[in-house]
DNA sequence: CGTGTTTGACCAGCGC
DNA sequence: GCGCTGGTCAAACACG
């Protein structure tokens, strides 16, 4: 009813690609037991589906925070690596996130900007300090872009068709430049940046390898619950 | 009882 | 035009 009955289809308008790594052995979460993210979002699984090529089955999450958000994301294994997750976030959220509110106990540091637009985007977030976030990837570094050690408070990055929003936090490096694709590592451990203006994917580099990983829906859930770290991964459409 | 998950069916875009 | 495939719906079910 909510939605943009848009599309059902796969021409969404706006995509963040976010890979996870999971580390099984680090135990299960309890917070994280619906939704396979960080992110505070609330999550509502809607569908699942096997898809082609792939050994994993796709999930399909909706945000269950607001009725009328229609923020939604995709989760499946990777197929070429099964220790990480492939996220992709669809849509906005149209409502500030209610779990920062109450996510406290670290350190508070995460302010939301009640904006009930639906396009809105928030030009700067905080994010909140994550301790042990690690991800150490080197990957070629596109020359254009060139990102300093010492970041400015926000660092936006912006294209014909994206812009992307990072805060002097994380370290984002740009990875691959494939043609009109670009790739960032970033560890992502806010949910805010689910506000992107216009953010597009292929999904086709995860493809070139399957293997086959039989994976139950309950291996798939007991994934989901592990530690990981996040790589957020932005493509431009061509 | 409320919320979230599972799962099969349905729908629609895309390629041939 | 047809079939394939991905995305969504919705009823049934599970869990706290």
């Amino acid at each position: 009813m909510d939605d943009f009955q848009a599309s059902k289809k796969r021409k969404v308008g706006e995509k963040i690609v976010v890979k996870v790594k999971l580390e099984e052995n680090e135990g299960k979460k309890k917070s994280d037991q619906n939704h396979p993210s960080c992110d505070s979002w609330s999550w509502r699984k809607y569908g699942q589906k096997p898809i082609k090529g792939s050994p994993h089955p796709r999930g399909y999450y909706k945000c269950s925070t607001s009725k009328s958000c229609t923020a939604k994301k995709q989760v499946e294994i990777c197929r070429t690596d099964s220790s990480m997750l492939i996220i992709t976030y669809t849509s906005t959220h149209n409502h500030p996130n209610p779990t920062n509110s109450k996510q406290t106990k670290n350190d508070a540091k995460s302010e939301i900007s009640t904006t009930p637009e639906p396009d809105q985007e928030y030009e700067e977030e905080e994010k909140p300090v994550e301790p042990d976030q690690e991800y150490e990837e080197e990957k070629p570094v596109e020359p254009d872009q060139e990102y300093e050690e010492e970041k400015p408070p926000v660092v936006t990055l912006e294209n014909d068709d994206f812009r992307y929003i990072q805060t002097p936090e994380e370290e984002t490096h740009l990875t691959i430049n494939l043609e009109n694709t670009y790739f960032y590592d970033e560890p992502l451990m806010y949910p805010d940046l689910m506000n992107f203006s216009s953010l597009k994917t292929e999904e086709n580099d995860f493809y070139d390898e399957l293997e086959e990983l039989p994976m139950s829906s309950s291996t798939f859930k007991s994934f989901m619950r592990s530690n990981f770290f996040e790589e957020r991964v932005l493509v431009q459409p061509s």
